[in-house]
DNA sequence: TTGTATGCGTTATCAC
DNA sequence: GTGATAACGCATACAA
């Protein structure tokens, strides 16, 4: 019975936990001292500053940030939605930005939408009841509500894996197109005749199909007909056997197959020594990604890769500047109105 | 400026969002009846419902979700710590964890620990801060500072991919000691005689250390000498070819290899034919984790496979029957004090 | 450098 | 079924 201000009847609405009052009475000082420790420590004189340090060690103290943000009207986190976080696609940019936005004090909300825009409006109305200090998104496409929603929160937007520059949001991404021309250029210069671009089996994946339009753009420009192939099959391994199957069968095989992504360049390269099909002397593949692995399967994958850490980064980087915690560097701002670029990575099986 | 009541000058400390009064005022009732809307419909008369339904679409008031928090003691965010979010390991298990937790209504506030205790204690404070309705964690290797926190804290905390029965907070993992065992068990049974452990190059998966604890204790059990092998390399592929080169150099070379995971069993797999070793006939290999491609690539790789998507449904399951959204299901309980059990997938590289 | 008063937008509590 | 009022725990604005 040491402590004979706490009270016996607790008042059902508080929460249980420690508040800055707790630790204001402990030290003898009014909460606001407290409140400015953790905001600025520097606005503190270094005796109470350290009064106040010992204070939170002892007891334990963890701000909470809700009330904070409901006083400040600011919060310090931010919310992602991503078709998925499993795969290997978006992983690098999820993992990148999320370490950029953990290094700054700000903690990531993320939410998957499957290529669903209905999902992603879904999602983005949870994450702006939290009023994040900013929003990414992926791709441009969006549901009519998301695009309400996002014009008339105040909340910024920063879409990545995707540009389009006449859009208002901020685009931290690449051409999809450009991506689907970069691979077929680079077969047809290697001399590939007959060459086919196999369609992503995720519906909704609608920039994999700007990939294919690139691709379909670059074949016509060189007096080329596009052949696209759908596969069936929704696992991508099993869709990318299917359809390597199915073009070296066609009328006039194909030599080249352009995939949506390496997953299904993966399910036809591993499947080719298993039906007799020589890569690349029979049949060239082609990947998108970069995934982990394309470098050590056989034949290697040859593949385009996009800027995935890179979007990550520079999505952080271009919120930070949007919050005033960093100045915007030269780079950032230059980067700001372009699209980043994809690289084609040569390897063994093109 | 059909709109008078709009008023010039705005204060500073409001977040400038429409509020549950705007919508009240709108439809011409108190706050606390858009409240109940919100919270649980079939509290308000028919009429009355629709007519908020409208006004809320119509202006597209978003609840906040901060002052709720605020004013209830309680949310629907979860926080999630784990090692990292890009590789193949934990990607289902977030992955299913996230889309159950959506499913309810709850949001994913996510960190990675990079296997750093340090940095999942500074994860966890910031996560308290949002007092959410539960963490989740990954093993039970944690700092002392981690456990103070989660003492002190009235959160339920539940520990992923790691069972230890003594402990306190929920557990729904397995035993890592057993994968180990699991892979040992199978390669003595296949009549390999001199088996090796390959260990993780990452530091701090103190989990990976149990494993290969599990493989050396049945070994021993077995009568034969545990072979431990921890290369150098940090990339998991190249340390993964880096053991296989060693250990089939040795004086008395081994004839199979245990892989901490599947990375670094891809790793030797795929280096195998080009350095000419023949998988299995020469070195049988075994990984942990079935990853992506374990079943693709040629050889198809045996490997000890974790209840990956279980986990992160079977946490969120517990996490709803805590906060009483689900009577918990009889299977749920029953599982609750066992570890659930790995699965050894037998392919061609054994 | 430190303190006092007030409000952030919602929900708990109690009244009608 | 609907409403008035007082919290929730912190940060802003202003004062000393």
């Amino acid at each position: 019975m040491s402590d004979s201000t706490k009270s016996e009847a607790r008042p059902r609405r508080t929460s249980g936990r420690l508040t800055l009052r707790d630790v204001a009475e402990h030290v003898g000082v009014s909460q606001i001292s407290v409140s400015r420790y953790f905001q600025d420590p520097t606005r503190l004189s270094e005796p109470l500053r350290e009064r106040i340090a010992r204070a939170v060690a002892e007891l334990g103290y963890v701000p909470n940030l809700v009330a904070g943000g409901l006083a400040s009207a600011r919060s310090r986190v931010i919310g992602m939605v991503i078709p998925n976080i499993s795969g290997p696609i978006f992983a690098n940019t999820i993992q990148s930005f999320s370490d950029a936005v953990t290094a700054h004090g700000y903690q990531l909300l993320l939410a998957s939408s499957y290529f669903s825009t209905d999902l992603e409006e879904h999602a983005v109305r949870g994450l702006l009841g939290w009023s994040p200090a900013a929003l990414v998104l992926t791709s441009h496409f969006h549901s009519p509500g998301t695009e309400a929603l996002i014009a008339q929160s105040q909340v910024p937007v920063i879409e990545t894996w995707d540009f389009q520059p006449q859009r208002k949001p901020l685009q931290i991404g690449f051409s999809h197109q450009e991506a689907g021309r970069i691979a077929a250029r680079h077969l047809i210069e290697r001399g590939y005749q007959h060459i086919a671009f196999v369609q992503n089996s995720v519906a909704g994946d609608t920039s994999a199909l700007e990939r294919g339009d690139g691709y379909a753009a670059t074949m016509r420009e060189h007096g080329r007909k596009p052949i696209v192939f759908s596969p069936k099959e929704v696992s991508p391994t099993h869709a990318g056997r299917e359809a390597l199957l199915a073009l070296l069968s066609a009328r006039i095989p194909v030599d080249a197959i352009v995939f949506a992504n390496d997953n299904l360049a993966f399910g036809a390269l591993l499947a080719a020594p298993r039906v007799g099909i020589r890569v690349p002397q029979q049949c060239a593949i082609v990947g998108f990604g970069d995934y982990p692995l394309a470098d050590m399967v056989m034949p290697s994958l040859t593949t385009v890769r996009p800027p995935a850490r890179e979007m990550g980064e520079l999505a952080a980087a271009r919120i930070f500047a949007l919050q005033g915690d960093d100045p915007p560097s030269i780079a950032t701002l230059r980067r700001r109105q372009r699209p980043l670029s994809c690289e084609i990575v040569v390897r063994e099986s093109s």
